[in-house]
DNA sequence: ACCTGAACACCGTTCAAGT
DNA sequence: ACCTGAACACCGTTCAAGT
């Protein structure tokens, strides 16, 4: 019993320190963002994040594994859509969490860890285009490349922050016959 | 005369603080770099960088206008080619300076004046696609749209390092009728 | 096991003072 | 005009010491 309340507790401060970094990093941004800061919010001292965190990119890597698996759920409660629908679902979520991707892009030459999830990121959304690019008809031969234009341009769209009907056009470019 | 010698100094030292970075951000990264790496390199002290460029942001533009206007003759050079040559050529440059590239996007929320650089870069870039698709027949109300995804695909191209078999399928696949 | 106070090494940048 | 020595404020991170 006072095994399971440690437990508890654990999780929960580790919890508080994930969500006070993730609102810190999404309004104010992660370079913005010092340890000493996040520790205030998530009142602890600076130091104690380093007992639950390797370092900050870890922090980070938690947030986004976070983020993940509740993406994730949520993904596969919408399998009435249609496939294009959840392709642009997922476009609006990061687009939602822009700031967490710009971060991850700028910080993958910084932490082996970052890298590493940030390739698994991408084997899962190559594997979304792909399976709609087949649906279209799109030829064996020709998959990969469009697959990378697809998602590269993703990519770009959460970077370069374009008007809505642009983005829309761009978007529906991606999945259409070529 | 006194005067010339003046100026010429200036400039001097001038380029060799912008020689000096630019190889240490090409080959350790701009972060890895520190201001008095650059000042050791250079042969002065750090803060008279500070004498020369405002602070190490600026001294990147500085070092980005450099590799523009040398580029920009060469690519003049070049009338001879295929639109479409000249464009993988262009392709072929940012990536050698592919280190730069990266550094440029992950500043840009710090620096409003590398921001305006990079804006100015991309406007020169859409426009050099503009002209070739505009030979292969995009239709103007697709125009746009094709823009876009292939400076953003290019920006993929640049970021994730692919080989070279893909890179080129993917480049013509950007500069072909879809 | 968990948390802290105090310190460390390092960073970009500033500024008064020199020539 | 040009350059420097010395300092500033701040950063992520470490560690010995406490409970």
């Amino acid at each position: 019993m006072a095994r399971n309340k440690r437990v508890q507790d654990r999780e929960q401060k580790q919890q508080e320190i994930i969500d006070a970094a993730r609102l810190l990093f999404l309004t104010e941004g992660y370079d913005e963002t010092s340890m000493s800061r996040i520790a205030v919010e998530a009142q602890v001292t600076p130091n104690t994040i380093y007992w639950y965190f390797k370092n900050k990119d870890e922090l980070l890597v938690s947030i986004l594994n976070a983020e993940l698996t509740r993406h994730a759920n949520e993904y596969m409660m919408q399998s009435e859509k249609e496939l294009s629908e959840r392709l642009i679902w997922v476009v609006d979520q990061l687009q939602l969490v822009n700031r967490l991707v710009s971060t991850v892009h700028a910080r993958l030459k910084f932490s082996p860890e970052l890298k590493e999830w940030h390739e698994r990121f991408h084997t899962m959304v190559e594997a979304l285009f792909r399976l709609e690019l087949q649906q279209i008809g799109v030829s064996a031969d020709q998959m990969e490349t469009r697959v990378k234009i697809a998602v590269f341009t993703i990519e770009g769209l959460l970077a370069h922050q374009l008007p809505e009907p642009e983005k829309k056009a761009i978007c529906s470019a991606l999945v259409a016959k070529f």
